[in-house]
DNA sequence: TCTGCGGCATACTCCCGGTACGGACCTGAC
DNA sequence: GTCAGGTCCGTACCGGGAGTATGCCGCAGA
């Protein structure tokens, strides 16, 4: 975002440095990332042209086919940008420290907050099954969200935290439950209330899985 | 479908009969829809003109926006069609004979078969909630297959057979679960296997929240 | 038999995704 | 410096598909 010039003060130039042409490039590309998350959001693939997204970013078609191959492609982009925020957020808190348990709680809390994003909920688990095709999506959630959910349920097992249910299918299940509660979250009146109810009850389920009784700390 | 004609024979007109002409017109809506439902599961609601739903009805646009006011409108009367084969299936299960439990468990088989339908699939879990819009199609849900899935628990927990989970929220995420689960069979190598692990799943979630531990008949 | 209207076809308009091409500007070679 | 080549982007255009305007054809009612 910071285009500023050097403004006469000369700067030394280490090897090759990085040309300004390419920070140009790279910040239109952004650009238009950026505000295709935003009009996917609001009005969703197929209500959104590309003039749109293009005008948004203050360039034209022209620049968004240099950059992506097409609708599409700047989709997958737009995507990417919303999951890979998600993740890094899940997965600081499923690798961080505490008990299995308290870490697969940890993480169920975070996801459901992350559902409260409109971008998260509309691109990554509303749209993106039915334009990217259903194949390709569970290939990149596979890398991503889901693939924690099923870590994390793993490693429960491992642990010897719940009982050893059928990991992938149970996994699979959960995350469905999950996605479709992120859009029930999303659009009812009060989401953090709705949130809170629906965390409650994963929990209360996950705590029936369990082996060891005592000592059942619920967040 | 059966458009014979009446050959001669002389027909007694009681009372103001049902004209040939609204035969006609119904005939080709019905074409309309079911070649809509074909269309749209092979090729998908974006994938399919509406030049090749009326050609493959034997007609033109012009008798397609006749009987419908647009593309997302076709879309709907594709839903319905589709959506309510599925119900009257469910409904007779779920209303009819056994008990409770006996209903539930026969009532998941058969929602788990349905889901084997590519129309179902495609056109009432996938892209409905995208093409219709989100809050449309809960609205629709609500009267459908998800009106059954909430009756279902509500009558479990009613019966004491299961312990008293908040109904609206469990049963949300169990329809969640299940719509994604839907997917996840249609499209593995082998649904029936996959479709058989993940009532097994559910099934033993189920056994969870029961009560009366002795006596369990499972499938 | 005439009129009205339901049922449908034809011929367009407009929007939008995608393509072709050209021009501006940077960069490296000589 | 300058010239070639390549990157980055704008402009003009094409084709397809959703939606509209309009008119014909034949059945129904008088």
């Amino acid at each position: 975002m910071s285009m500023e010039r050097s403004s006469g003060r000369k700067v030394v130039k280490v090897a090759t440095m990085r040309s300004r042409r390419l920070d140009y490039s790279e910040s239109t590309r952004s650009a238009l990332v950026d505000s295709a998350v935003e009009l996917f959001t609001k009005r969703g693939y197929a209500g959104t042209s590309l003039d749109e997204i293009a005008k948004r970013a203050r360039v034209t078609k022209g620049a968004l086919y240099h950059h992506f191959s097409g609708k599409q492609a700047l989709f997958e982009a737009a995507f990417d940008q919303v999951e890979s925020l998600v993740y890094d957020r899940l997965d600081k808190i499923m690798t961080g420290e505490g008990s299995p348990w308290e870490r697969a709680l940890g993480g169920l809390n975070a996801f459901i907050r992350a559902c409260l994003d409109p971008a998260y909920q509309r691109i990554a688990i509303h749209e993106a099954p039915v334009v990217m095709g259903w194949e390709r999506w569970r290939e990149a959630e596979e890398r991503c969200s889901f693939g924690l959910v099923r870590s994390g349920l793993q490693s429960l097992i491992d642990a010897g935290e719940v009982e050893p249910v059928p990991v992938e299918v149970t996994a699979r299940l959960l995350f469905g439950a999950l996605s479709s509660a992120a859009t029930e979250i999303a659009s009812s009146p009060d989401p953090k209330k709705v949130g809170a109810e629906i965390e409650d009850v994963i929990v209360r389920m996950l705590v029936r899985l369990r082996r060891t009784e005592p000592d059942v700390s619920i967040g």
